[in-house]
Parts: structure tokens; C-alpha cells; sequence
DNA sequence: GTCTATATTGCGATAGAC
DNA sequence: GTCTATCGCAATATAGAC
């Protein structure tokens, strides 16, 4: 299963790395269907047109953020500690869908812009009930996201937590916070 | 003088905020003369190409974050607190400045991203100096990148921080922090 | 299901008149 | 310094063969 995905989700992981590794603009039906291994009309045939390729981005990334969440409530560490810890940059399939997203909110599209909204909101308001004051979730979000656009916006540039214990101490210096 | 820009400055203007207030696909060069209120020749006589219009945003900022960082270096109540409190959604030059390099950074422009980069190392490295703690420091800008985030990417959506007193509190938290 | 044309549009850039 | 007209190309999408 993992062995041969089919054409179409090849069609969409080639769609997302070029958005989240190159750019929007690089992102075209040409370069997808080359990166997938199939024809422009092969492609054209599984997503009938650019747009649906992005409402497939879409619910991708949906299924990846409900998983995420359910992890995020039941984490042993607890959702603040699991939220930092998961903001910062790593290579798996949520974070490449996120930053692939981002991407075509930029580029204007008030779909990938809902759907990043909706990610944020249920985050907060898990935070919010974890740490019960809603300003020190905020600022616990703020961080995260903080992390997320360096990861976006500026790869390789950002060293933005070199080690395990920079990591060990945010959390602790965050988690004081939430106590004050 | 403010009432007759030239030229070469309402392209640059309209430019940036084709660039800011919707995308950088919109930024086209028809778009851009159409709002500086020349034609497409009139503009490429200013900027030979699309490109040199870039280094003419890039310059700009260059400009208005030197003059943003005498400023959070003199700032009264400190660099932490000026810098928390420019990092909020406003609408100045220098914000739609920054914002208008980020879509350029996400359409892979190398200049772009490296303009962006060492707009952040001279903010770090000014926080640093004021708070001493590296990774308080990280954290602070963190929080400030986090807001500029929202702002770029999800206009109207983020609700980042409502009220003055909203800011103060944060202010306070932030320096707690810094005195831990 | 997958392919090779091809139609069509929109963009960056050039040429040359005024 | 500013304009109109136009070239060349790349990108989305369609048509139809296999």
C-alpha cells in the first residue's frame, strides 16, 4: 500500500513538496506531473483542474491536523510541552502540508487561508484550556507560529533551537509562565 | 515634496502594496503601472525590469529597518518592550515594507530572504544586548515573528492582541522572563 | 488511465513614435 | 519621460488518439 501509491496521491505529494520546497510559482502542472511520474493530461485526468489539486492539499492537511490534535489532547508531556516541541522544525507529513498550505494563502487563496484559521483556532483552544489564561495561550501560539514561519519563509537561515536542552529550558521558561 | 512623489516612487509604491494587500502573482507589471497611474512603457523606462523593482523594495527596507533599529536602541522603555509593541498589526511603512519583502521571500527570491535574515540577526542581536539571556532573546523575537506571521499571512483573521492592556500584560510576562 | 497535440490567455520585455 | 504596439514564452486547460 505504502509500496505503490496510486497516480493520484503521488499527483498530490509531488504537488506539495514543490510548493513547500520551491515555491507557488514553481508549483506548476508541468513540474507536478513531471515529479509524479505521469503526463500533464495523466494529471489533468485525476484533478480536473489546478484548483482541485489545492482542495486536495486541502483535506490533507485537515486529516493531518485532526491526528495532530487528538495527539496534542492525549500527549504525556501535556499540550503545551507537545505543541513546543512540535513547532520546531522537523520533515514529517503535517508540517510539509502546513508550510505547502501557507504557501497558497499567500498567493491569495481564502481557502488555504480558512484552512490555516481553523488549524490555529482548535490550537489555541486546547492551549487555552490547558494553561487557563487565555493571554499566556496566546503568547504560547505566538511562539509556535513564530517558529513555523522561520521554518517557511526563511529554511536554513533559521537556527532557531540548536539543541535538547534550549528545547527542555523554552518549555520550562513557558511553562512558568502559564504559573504566574 | 510629499505631494508630488516622482515617478519612480509611486512605482515602488504601488508595487509594495499590489505586493502586501494581495499577492505576489498580483504584483504584475500591468497591475503595478496600472495603480502608479502609468503606462506598462512608462514603467520599464524607470525600471528596466521586474527585477530591478525588487532591489528598489529591498532598498527601502534596508532603509526603514535601520531607521526602526536607532529607534528600538533608544526606545525609552527599553528594546523589549518597543520592539513587542511595533510587532502588533499596525499600518506604516515599514510593516507594509516587511510584508511586501516576505511574498517576495516565498516566491524563492534569494535577496529577498537574505534582506529578511539579517533584518531579524540585527533585532536578536539587539535584544540580546538587552536582555543577556540568548535563548530569552529568541524567545521574545519568536513571539514578534509569530505576530508578523498572523499579519502577513492571515490579515483579518488574527485577533493577535486586542487591547492595551493586553500588550502591557505581555510586556510584563516577557520580562519576567528576561529577569528569571 | 494515460498519452500527444493544440488552443488560449496572460506575463515580462522590446521597439520605436511622440 | 511617457506612450502604443507587438514579440516570445510559459502556463492552464481542452481534444482526441491509444
Amino acid at each position: 500500500m505504502a509500496d505503490t501509491p496510486s497516480a493520484r496521491d503521488r499527483i498530490l505529494d509531488a504537488f506539495e513538496e514543490l510548493l513547500a520546497e520551491q515555491s507557488e510559482r514553481a508549483a506548476t502542472l508541468d513540474a507536478v506531473a513531471a515529479r509524479a511520474g505521469v503526463s500533464k493530461g495523466g494529471l489533468l485526468y485525476h484533478f480536473a483542474s489546478k484548483d482541485a489539486m489545492v482542495d486536495g492539499v486541502l483535506s490533507r492537511l485537515s486529516a493531518h491536523v485532526d491526528a495532530d490534535l487528538d495527539r496534542m489532547r492525549s500527549a504525556p508531556e501535556g499540550p503545551v510541552a507537545y505543541f513546543i516541541r512540535t513547532s520546531v522544525p522537523t520533515d514529517n507529513d503535517l508540517e510539509r502540508s502546513i508550510v505547502a498550505v501557507a504557501r497558497l494563502a499567500q498567493s491569495a487563496d481564502s481557502r488555504a487561508r480558512d484552512a490555516l484559521s481553523a488549524m490555529q483556532r482548535s490550537w489555541l483552544s486546547i492551549l487555552e484550556s490547558s494553561v487557563g489564561d487565555p493571554l499566556v495561550a496566546r503568547i504560547i501560539m505566538l511562539i509556535g507560529d513564530g517558529m513555523y514561519y522561520n521554518t517557511a519563509l526563511l529554511p536554513d537561515t533559521n537556527a532557531v533551537l540548536r539543541s535538547e536542552t534550549d528545547m527542555d529550558r523554552v518549555i520550562e521558561l513557558v511553562k512558568r509562565l502559564a504559573d504566574s
